[in-house]
RNA sequence: GGAAGGUUGGCAGAGCGGUAAUGCAGCACCUUGGAAAGGUGUCGUCGGCAACGGCGCGGGGGUUCGAUUCCCUCACCUUCCGCCA
């Protein structure tokens, strides 16, 4: 949520930041409603303030024993005009609520300038590529099964069998690890999520549609950002404690609604898959640094499974909703000869923590905190590349070294189909 | 599923129809060579340059001139009973 006193004390600024990521708002718009707002209120208040006086009176006459029937005719009076002017204003509040929860952060000055994902800048490059093996996954091995999964319960979605499984399961262990390692508290949190904390992270009221709605006003989590994020929400930190780190493994869940026929084959696109997610609290004054400080510890894990990537930051113009600056991480994918993102890292800046109200203390002072994440990794895609990366042409994957302890062994034999 | 009790500022905790005590912590200032102790103020949020005013006692609604206080409703927490794992 953008910062309401800063919108009116610095409008054009504000709007000419939103410009740059292609966000026009609506200057006449918010400016007749903030005006009705105005004063509307200041009639309501002055109104209340005069029942106040009254009814203080009220309370000594009655002591005194004197007769409140004049005192009781002016407050009907001024009750009478205070309930629709009441109601006017929470109408105005509500439709000046609305309009702010759909405006998006505005970018950090540092990101660069640009209309759309074609002008994303790579900002680096690392490991080599290899163009010898063309097999995707699914032609590689039969223990990726998205039929099977169909009947269970439809499309994009997928079973996976034995070894593959299992080497699913050893890198989720290995991120959570290497997680930790790095100073994040693990959690186990719920796979569902209220409209307070969907709305805190920034997911509601605005992308509902790409969430799956449960009966009971629940909804499956769409990234633990969700459920780590939220912990935090309506709770004051101590400076001292930042940044605040923590992960979580989770399935996600997403709707995908408006990508059909996009990456229909494999694992690419699924309507659930896991991920272990990056999540940070910080002070506002080196939440950059954090973000460098989370991106590292994502890169750290394609690093060690010796996986090619490239990171690049988004454009102005291609940056998520609540987001201020992000970098995303983009591992290869030999079957498509392409980099694919496996990891998006953002800041938030104050945009998430206004919303879901999280604060600390600094010089006696209450101020919203920064939020980060990041995915450390999605695992799903994470397996595709290296079961396509690793692939030796034949019948087997080389499994990395940092992988062997979680996985058994140095290698997979797939049977092929 | 049934029953009872509870939800007050960063924390603790009173008030139970007349408009939010008090303590701790934080911040600012005074005092000091410096600090501690002590003193004064500030110490939820919104509008306002300010003076000041409004709102705020879990959410929503009602009764009342006036609600933290009474009533209804929802959410959550605690305890007990039942059922299940």
């Amino acid at each position: 949520m953008i910062d309401t006193k800063l919108l009116r004390e610095e409008f054009s600024t504000i709007k000419n930041s939103l410009m740059k990521r292609g966000f026009d708002i609506d200057q006449k718009k918010f400016e007749s409603i903030d005006a009705l707002r105005k004063s509307l209120q200041v009639e309501v208040e002055n109104l209340q303030s005069e029942r106040n006086n009254i009814s203080a009176e009220f309370g000594q006459k009655k002591k005194s024993g004197e007769s409140t029937d004049e005192l009781k005719a002016k407050v009907d009076r001024i009750n009478l005009n205070l309930g629709n002017k009441e109601e006017d204003l929470n109408k105005v509040l509500q439709e000046i609520n609305a309009f702010l929860m759909e405006i998006p952060n505005t970018p950090d000055e540092s990101v660069p300038i640009g209309k759309d994902e074609t002008e994303n800048v790579v900002i680096k490059k690392c490991g080599e590529i290899t163009t010898t093996n063309k097999l995707d996954h699914l032609e590689i091995t039969n223990d990726i099964d998205t039929e099977l999964a169909t009947k269970l319960a439809g499309a994009r979605f997928s079973v996976l069998r034995g070894d593959i499984a299992k080497l699913q399961r050893a890198l989720i262990t290995f991120m959570l690890d290497n997680a930790i390692k790095n100073g994040y508290q693990e959690y186990y949190v719920p796979f569902m999520a209220n409209v307070d904390s969907l709305t805190g992270t920034g997911q509601l009221p605005k992308f509902e549609d790409d969430l799956f709605k449960s009966s009971d006003k629940l909804f499956l989590i769409p990234t633990a950002e969700v459920p780590l994020t939220n912990l935090f929400r309506d709770e004051f930190l101590d400076e001292k404690d930042l940044p605040v780190k923590v992960t979580s493994h989770t399935p996600c869940f997403r709707s995908e609604a408006g990508s059909y026929g996009k990456d229909t084959r494999g694992l690419i696109r699924q309507h659930q898959f896991e991920k272990i997610e990056l999540v940070q609290i910080t002070n506002p004054n080196n939440s950059m640094q954090c973000l460098d400080n989370l991106l590292s510890n994502a890169c750290e894990i394609l690093d060690l499974l010796e996986l090619p990537y490239q990171i690049i930051e988004l454009c102005t113009g291609d940056l998520g909703f609540s987001s201020c600056k992000t970098y995303d991480i983009e591992v290869w994918m030999p079957s498509q000869e392409k980099y694919r993102e496996i990891s998006s890292c953002s800041n938030f800046s104050d945009f998430q923590a206004r919303r879901a109200n999280i604060k600390f203390k600094s010089a006696g002072k209450n101020q919203f905190a920064h939020t980060i994440n990041g995915s450390g990794l999605a695992v799903g895609r994470c397996l595709i590349a290296l079961i396509e990366n690793n692939f030796d042409g034949k019948d087997t994957i080389k499994i990395p070294d940092c992988l062997k302890q979680y996985f058994g062994s140095s290698s997979l034999i797939v049977k092929s189909n």
